[in-house]
DNA sequence: TCCTTTGGTCAGGTGGCCTGACTAAAAGCT
DNA sequence: AGCTTTTAGTCAGGCCACCTGACCAAAGGA
């Protein structure tokens, strides 16, 4: 890249609230994983992480979790692969079932929903002292309002 | 899938405003797609659409979307390469640069440039209009906040 | 002129999904 | 008991939207 370019080559296109409220999203997705990632872990994606939330710390089976994110199993089994391989996660036969393993947190796999889990309440709580507890609750309002507007199906 | 299945499998899980961004975002840009598709464009990916709004009236070459898209070339020569399949883009030679070529919008391009940017600014409307100016006003406030706060490095 | 920069292409790879086809165990029926 | 259907999981292959690396040909400066 050559020094000197100008800064913003095009200040060209629309603004609107659906920009702000997808930089908002995004910056805060991002900030999320780079608080993970100063605390330890740096080798997880987004589609990882969301797959180990959805684990309970009592376990779950493959099929419960592909039900709770939404995707088919095969896309569970992946991401579970992955989280198994890095240390994340771990498979047991069940007992009861014999066609059926039981993924449970490994120590690690703790630790990293546990870094998810606070920096994002810490986020949440870190724009309600910002903005004060009034303007917070405006912000949640009107971003409920937002959804609902946009959602005519429902 | 099997009738008569409990309508909220899993209600455990935070509850954060990271979530309602994300939500509302969705929304956002799903009603946007609803609308154009309503419109008479349903061959269209999001992507595609950014690569074709990302082009100005009086055209734009490959590298230019590049840069502006924030994507390699690569990358946007793909989408730019479906556009003009799907008819909505044309290249013609550059006569001032023999290694280029200029992009412009077909005349349904220009119509599907126009059918997205009139369905973001109607979706901005009619938020304002359901929140009102002033609550609107403290709505994009408050996300304009949110997002430097969760922008460290800026 | 030579050499660096620029516009664009080709080849190959990755992540995160998808559908379809399949096996084996469990559960329900008669 | 037997037979059928459902359920848990795997395998194979494909798609989309990106990426890196290697390259070529034209343009532009020293």
């Amino acid at each position: 890249m050559a020094a000197g370019m100008s800064d913003d080559p095009t200040p060209q296109g629309l603004d609107h609230v659906g920009l702000d409220l997808w930089f908002t999203s995004l910056a805060w997705e991002t900030e999320v994983f780079a608080r993970v990632e100063r605390a330890g872990f740096d080798d997880i994606s987004l589609a990882d992480s969301e797959v180990l939330s959805a684990i309970p710390l009592d376990g779950a089976r493959l099929v419960e979790v592909a039900r709770r994110r939404r995707i088919t199993k095969q896309a569970a089994q992946e991401r579970i692969a992955a989280l198994i391989k890095r240390g994340y996660l771990t498979a047991e036969p069940d007992p009861q079932d014999r066609r059926a393993r039981i993924l449970s947190h490994t120590v690690r796999g703790r630790a990293l929903r546990e870094a998810l889990s606070s920096a994002k309440v810490a986020l949440h709580r870190e724009l309600e002292e910002r903005l004060g507890s009034e303007r917070f609750r405006d912000l949640r309002a009107a971003l409920a309002e937002a959804k609902a507007l946009y959602t005519p199906g429902a």
